[in-house]
DNA sequence: TTCTTCATGTAATTAGTTACATGATTGA
DNA sequence: TCAATCATGTAACTAATTACATGAAGAA
C-alpha cells in the first residue's frame, strides 16, 4: 500500500473537470469512510441508483476528478499482481461538501418511458394500454417488495452506518411512498381502462376522478396555509 | 408551402440515428397533427417535460431522424423571408408508432439532486436540512398549484384534444399525486427533523416510521394478492 | 483444470446540453 | 424606431453510456 500520485509525476497536467452532481454523490460515499472503487459501484448500485443513476463506469471514472480538485486521496492497493484503488476524503473535501449541502438542490426529474406510452396510448390499442399497466404494477410491486426487505432488515440491524440511520429513515420513507403511490396508481388506471371500448379515442374521460382532484386539493390548501 | 427533400437532393444520405424513446416522443405528437417544429418545441416544454425531458434544440434535431427513417415529412413554409418546417406523420410512421405502443416500455427514472443532499445531511447543518426540506415542499406545493389549474382548465375546455381527454385523464391524475406525495412527505420530514439535535449523526432514527411502513404493506399484501 | 463469477479498469461512441446567431413581431 | 420577446435554427462541447479487455478467486 503506497501513496499514488499518478501523472503528476510525469509533469503532465489532472485533467479537471467541473464538479457535478456525479462528482459530489462519489464524494459524499467518501465522507463516511475510505472505499475502494468497486465498492463504491456496487454502492451507488445498491442505493444511490434510485434517486442518482449512474453507469458502473462513470464511477470508476469520476473519483480522478475529485483528486484532481485535491478533494480525495488515491491510495493504491495490490491484489496479486493486480493494483487496485482506495480513495479516501482529504479535510479540504470535507469542507467542499459541507459547503455544497448547504447550498440548494435541483428538484426532481423524472424520465418514464412507460408513461410515455400511456399519454399516447390512443394511437395503440386498449389491450396493449392494459399490458402496459399491468407491467407497471408489477414493477412497482417488485420495487415495493424490496423496499420491505430493506426496511424490515434496517429494523433488525440498524443498518451498516449507524450513525446515518436518522437520515436513512427519511429516505426509505420516500422510497416506500413512490413505489406504493405508482402501485396504487396502475391499479387504479387499469380499473378506469377496463370498461373503455376497444377504440381509445372515444372513450369517455373520467371526469369525476378530475373532480376528485380539485376538491380534495381545495380542502387541503384550505387547512395547512402558507406559499 | 412546397415539399422539400433538402439533402436528398445533393446526392448526400441523411445521417440516420436509432429511433429512441425521444424519437418516438416526437413521433406521438406529430401522430396527433401537423406542428412546426417551434410548436413542437412548446408542446414539449408544456406537458412532455414533466416525463420526457428534453432540451429545446433536440426537439429542432429529432424530427429531421424521422424524416430520414420515412416516418416523418417536412414541409417549407415561410414567414417573411424566414423558412422554418412543418413536419406530419407518414403512413410508415403510424405503423411504426403504433407498434412501439405495444412493447413494454422502461419504468421511471428518477434524478433528483436535492434528495442527495437529505441522503447525507449528516455532514452538514440541521438548518440546511431543513432548508433543503422546505425547498422541496415550496416545489412540490407550486408544482400542485399548476397541476390544479390545468386540471380545472381542463374540466372546463375539455383539453385542446377531445379525443385524447380520457388518457389525459390518467396523466393528469399521475401528476397531481406525484407532487402531492413529494409534498406531504417534504411535511412530515420537517416534523421528523424538527426535534433533531444540530450534530444529524446523533440524531434518534423514527423507527416507529419505518414500522408503520412495514404494518401497512403487511395490510395491503393480505388483501389484494397476486404480483 | 476449467468454467464462472467477481473485480478493475480503459476506449470508443453518442445522446444530449449549452452557447451562439439572427430574423420576425409587437408594443411603448 | 427601438427594445423586448417570439421564432428558427446550427455548432461546439461534454457528460454519460456501451463495449471491450483481462486478472483473480472460487466452484465443479
Amino acid at each position: 500500500m503506497s501513496r499514488v500520485s499518478a501523472r503528476r509525476r510525469s509533469g503532465t497536467i489532472a485533467k479537471q473537470s467541473p464538479l457535478s452532481t456525479t462528482s459530489y454523490t462519489l464524494l459524499g460515499l467518501l465522507a463516511i469512510k475510505p472505499w475502494t472503487t468497486y465498492e463504491l459501484a456496487k454502492q451507488m448500485e445498491r442505493t444511490i441508483r434510485r434517486f442518482w443513476p449512474r453507469a458502473r463506469s462513470k464511477v470508476y471514472e469520476e473519483p480522478k476528478n475529485l483528486v484532481s480538485h485535491g478533494l480525495a486521496r488515491a491510495t493504491a492497493d495490490a491484489v496479486g499482481r493486480r493494483t487496485r484503488t482506495i480513495y479516501s476524503i482529504t479535510p479540504k473535501g470535507r469542507r467542499t461538501f459541507a459547503a455544497w449541502l448547504a447550498t440548494p438542490g435541483e428538484p426532481p426529474v423524472l424520465e418514464w418511458e412507460q408513461l410515455v406510452k400511456v399519454f399516447f396510448a390512443e394511437h395503440g390499442t386498449k389491450a396493449d394500454l392494459l399490458a402496459q399497466l399491468e407491467q407497471i404494477r408489477q414493477w412497482a410491486d417488485a420495487r415495493d417488495a424490496e423496499d420491505a426487505m430493506f426496511n424490515m432488515e434496517f429494523l433488525q440491524t440498524g443498518g451498516p452506518f449507524p450513525q446515518r440511520a436518522a437520515q436513512i429513515v427519511l429516505f426509505g420513507r420516500f422510497m416506500s411512498d413512490w413505489h406504493t403511490m405508482i402501485a396504487s396508481w396502475a391499479r387504479w388506471a387499469t380499473t378506469v381502462v377496463e370498461p373503455w371500448p376497444d377504440d381509445i379515442s372515444c372513450a369517455e374521460p373520467d371526469l369525476d376522478a378530475i373532480r376528485d382532484l380539485v376538491t380534495r386539493r381545495i380542502a387541503r390548501t384550505a387547512a395547512p396555509g402558507d406559499t
